[in-house]
DNA sequence: TCCCAGGCGAAAG
DNA sequence: CTTTCGCATGGG
């Protein structure tokens, strides 16, 4: 096993950013947290001012960890450009340290065809069966680890198959997806090079399953797109309540809205809006459980 | 039993 | 063009 540690240039609020809805493979394990990065398994424990990384002796160690963590972003002056307003303000106070990730694009674009109308923990439950079902697995420790399927493997599942791993009716937009990046019909690196409206318009165009918000979430969180707004059920409940006085805002204009109010770093902003809106809810849903 | 979930595509207006 | 509805599925 190799361990490495990381600076920490700033606060990291790790298991926030590991759990706020961007990844869906990592678990808690006692004080640290297990995962994937670059689709090798990695144990990752803050430690003070550093991040402990623990990975598998013939892997690639901690390099891409960093990366993936974005450890390098400024925050300072990403706050500083979002912070617009005292409502903004009071999110990112509340977090401060929540970070966005750099994903591997594939495994995002597959976990949020997933995640349309279903919830964190369905999504994640669904990934890690698939994982398990098609993914190459890594011996390592005392446990067998799944890396996550490749495209091509993918599209040459069993619909059947994908079936079972509770994707449900996006079982076939995952399958088909999978065909057309296969294909090279759909070029990742090539969509992460155009401008963010572009590479939206690219990826609604050509993918079923695939709409604004899930080609937001894929710019955002796997491609460093800082201006794309993805706009959930939550984000909208938000910025209606917060910035519109609780009139309805369609998906379309809160998202128009986000990218011109909050700016360049417009996906940041939506990513503390949407932390700090579901954790409240979650908060107020378990104080109020009972009778 | 009904409602909801990091929506989307197709149908209807 | 915009709005409404069906979709699989598990959890509250």
């Amino acid at each position: 096993m190799q361990v490495s540690h990381l600076k920490l240039p700033g606060p990291y609020r790790l298991e926030e950013t590991l759990f706020s809805g961007q990844a869906f493979r990592w678990r808690r394990a006692g004080g640290a947290f297990e995962g994937y990065v670059a689709n090798e398994p990695v144990h990752l424990r803050l430690d003070g001012a550093s991040l402990e990384v623990r990975s598998p002796p013939d892997g690639h160690g901690a390099d891409g960890v960093g990366r993936y963590l974005r450890l390098s972003d400024s925050m300072a002056r990403i706050y500083k450009s979002i912070e617009k307003d005292d409502r903004i303000r009071a999110a990112t106070a509340r977090w401060r340290g929540l970070h966005l990730l750099r994903q591997d694009p594939w495994e995002t674009m597959v976990s949020f065809i997933a995640s349309s109308a279903s919830n964190v923990p369905k999504i994640s439950r669904s990934v890690e069966k698939m994982c398990r079902a098609f993914g190459e697995p890594v011996s390592w420790g005392a446990r067998t680890w799944h890396r996550f399927p490749s495209a091509k493997r993918l599209a040459r599942a069993d619909l059947a198959a994908l079936r079972a791993c509770e994707f449900g009716y996006r079982a076939r937009y995952i399958r088909d997806t999978a065909r057309r990046v296969a294909e090279g019909e759909v070029d990742l690196d090539k969509v992460a090079r155009l401008p963010t409206l572009d590479a939206q318009e690219s990826m609604v165009e050509a993918l079923e399953g695939i709409g604004p918000k899930v080609a937001a979430c894929v710019l955002l969180f796997s491609m460093g797109k800082d201006d794309a707004f993805p706009v959930d059920r939550w984000v909208q409940r938000s910025v209606s309540e917060w910035y519109f006085g609780g009139a309805k805002v369609t998906p379309k204009a809160c998202e128009a809205w986000g990218r011109q109010y909050f700016g360049a770093r417009a996906g940041y902003a939506q990513q503390y809006l949407f932390h700090d809106g579901r954790s409240a809810s979650v908060k107020s849903r378990r104080g109020s459980r009972g009778s």
